[in-house]
DNA sequence: GTCTATACTCCGATAGAC
DNA sequence: GTCTATCGGAGTATAGAC
């Protein structure tokens, strides 16, 4: 059992770690000091750096996936099998985007290497993320029960672009910050995801009028 | 003029490898063979592989920069001096996009130096990226033009999703065609652009129609 | 001024003793 | 399981040749 100390303690260390400095700054030394453990003992309990971070982002990551499928289950459950298009969109964006915003200060190492997950994208977290297929492919179908009648494709896009809308302002806060001077708030959580959600829906039935713009933009050179 | 040759061969070979492999892939050692000169060369003529990286981006962020700008001093031009809405926009997510997609076989190396920059987000990179803000300050401007009666804080977050669903659109393009099945065509790069364009020009009006969804939201919960 | 050879520091990984 | 010692390879720094 002194084994799961170890492991645990690598863990914890690596999470602060990451959260606090990011991860081109922390090294594995720096990990092992911190948790107050031998270099070696990191490739003995995760094989390499790459497996340590994975198995720490997939641990959050599962657990966002939990909160994303209890949300939906919820809305549809309410709904007699079927929920209102924002409300499935809501349940995919709005676990993550809580588990990354609200008051600075009270953020968690969790939240913040979240971010810092977001941001980087080191190579090991990159992966992962491409695997995120099947887990994605039931909000598309309950996205295709909320509108029956939006072609297939147009299911994807919206779904693509609400997901671009969550994570870039995850990712890109700082800028916003800086391009709006302050004006645009982001420690009201819900707000962003009322924002995100509203966006979403609106860009999910822009793809059957491409038509219309094509014809204006066109005009207008 | 010696100086010129080196310079230009190590530029040109770290472009390549870069977009070939990626920069977690490509160390120095790499890109000094791939050029024929000396490894101390890259430190004479850059400083760091960080300062290579930068030169490298921001050559071609400069381009793109006076693409967008170009494109939105026409749009506005026509209009007499206030573009439409979706003309700025267009002219912010058009060049980036040109830039990166069309047929996969004829990408330059340059474009696909680019799709790496943005899906790896290495530091450098990042850092530039966060200076960009009184570039995307004057489509903010242009904007309110489009838009005047619309509230500033909207501008904001309209021209943070228009690039959210750009960025995200070149970075995640790998995923949108698995979950898709190859439905959704990322070979047609002006139907990409419509298609940003055009959720772009919707999510800017969602904002001031915030409390009704929210409304609605909860009253499905 | 340019370029080269070489050495230095630090990283992640591993073999083997305990 | 844990630790020591060490490895190859990474980016970097510098002395000196041209």
């Amino acid at each position: 059992m002194a084994s799961d100390q170890t492991r645990t303690a690598i863990l914890r260390a690596a999470e602060r770690l990451y959260a606090d400095r990011g991860f081109a700054d922390v090294t594995l030394r720096d990990i092992v000091a911190e948790a107050g453990v031998n270099l070696a003992a990191v490739n003995y309990h995760f094989g390499s750096k790459d497996e340590l971070i994975t198995e720490l982002f997939v641990t959050r990551s599962i657990a966002t996936n939990r909160e994303r499928l209890a949300e939906l289950k919820a809305a549809e459950a309410a709904g007699g099998g079927r929920a209102p298009i924002d409300a499935v969109l809501r349940a995919l964006v709005a676990p993550t985007l809580r588990g990354c915003f609200g008051p600075e200060g009270e953020r968690s190492d969790a939240a913040r290497f979240m971010i810092r997950a977001s941001v980087e994208a080191v190579a090991p977290i990159r992966k992962i993320k491409n695997r995120e297929v099947d887990h994605l492919r039931k909000f598309a179908a309950a996205m295709q029960r909320a509108m029956p009648e939006l072609p297939e494709v147009e299911i994807y896009w919206g779904l693509h672009f609400a997901l671009a809308m969550a994570h870039h302002t995850i990712r890109d806060s700082e800028r916003l910050q800086k391009l709006s001077e302050g004006q645009c708030d982001l420690d009201d959580v819900e707000a962003i995801v009322d924002r995100v959600v509203n966006a979403a829906v609106l860009a999910l039935q822009s793809g059957t009028k491409l038509g219309e713009t094509k014809a204006r933009s066109r005009r207008a050179n």
